[in-house]
DNA sequence: CTTGAAAAGAACTGCCT
DNA sequence: AGGCAGTTCTTTTCAAG
């Protein structure tokens, strides 16, 4: 693990906002060099502590009104592999997000779709149709609020 | 709503694999001039399909080893305000997402935690006491798979 | 850690097809 | 729409305090 001091949580709280401003304009906020905050964002890049940089899409914009998370508990546990369901699971198109978990789920899916009747069919002929799948639970997102996290504090 | 073409969607996958990378870059793969290739992402930019950049933190490297996504039902629904539940929610540093849905719960978090030790007191001091909370249903990550989504097909 | 400088590259602009 | 040429800004590396 990397030691990381005020500053650091500093560049990194101001880049999780933004990730595209320019090492010379945050150092100038935060009192620092241009190449003192170069080398400091550098340094947290090679740690691993910053692992890249995403696009941030508006799934609306492109026609896609709904977005599902479906939990999904597995049947015929020890028959099926996890690795199929995984396979299977990440060639669905609508998919955005496969999490493992533990609990009363065995899976998280994030799931979009263009309204609520093509939601209805990935559901039906995609989702349904995976290898050992069993229960499945479905919740709406009306809204989402992305924060900063502990991680910066 | 926009209109993208072939090429608008070839860039989308490109920048979702890896925003980092330079118009030019991202040209020369598709044959198209580092003016144009940059045309074109700032029109995506301004039509609002492309929100932002966004950093990928490594929570583990950061020292917190434990994702938890929560389901949480609101009892006394009424007399508490969405409104309040949120504000004090977003209020927690352990929270990185909040998501209003509709379903089985009203509410999905995705909680950060040094440990399991350290989530348990995050769960009993910090969401337990949540105004209008109810039932809680935590899944614990095991690990996360995301995918490039439909957007891009 | 800083400043200053220099070279490379990427972003942006205007003009032309 | 796309390409070309040129300008401006940022990144990246270096030397020296």
């Amino acid at each position: 693990m990397i030691e990381l001091d005020a500053i650091d949580g500093q560049l990194l709280r101001a880049l999780t906002r933004d990730a595209g401003q320019s090492a010379g304009a945050l150092g100038r906020r935060l009192g620092l060099s241009q190449p003192a905050t170069w080398r400091r964002i550098k340094r947290l890049e090679e740690a691993g502590v910053i692992h890249g940089r995403q696009l941030r899409l508006d799934a609306e914009k492109l026609g896609f009104g709904v977005t599902v998370f479906l939990g999904v508990k597995l049947a015929l546990r020890g028959r099926v592999s996890l690795e199929d369901f995984e396979r299977a699971v990440s060639a669905i198109p609508e998919v955005q997000t496969v999490e493992h978990v533990l609990g009363l789920y065995d899976y998280r899916l994030r799931v979009v779709a263009r309204d609520v009747s093509d939601f209805e069919r990935v559901l039906r002929r995609r989702v349904m149709t995976l290898p050992g799948v069993g229960d499945v639970e479905a919740n709406v997102l009306l809204s989402e609020e992305n924060l900063l996290g502990p991680l910066l504090v």
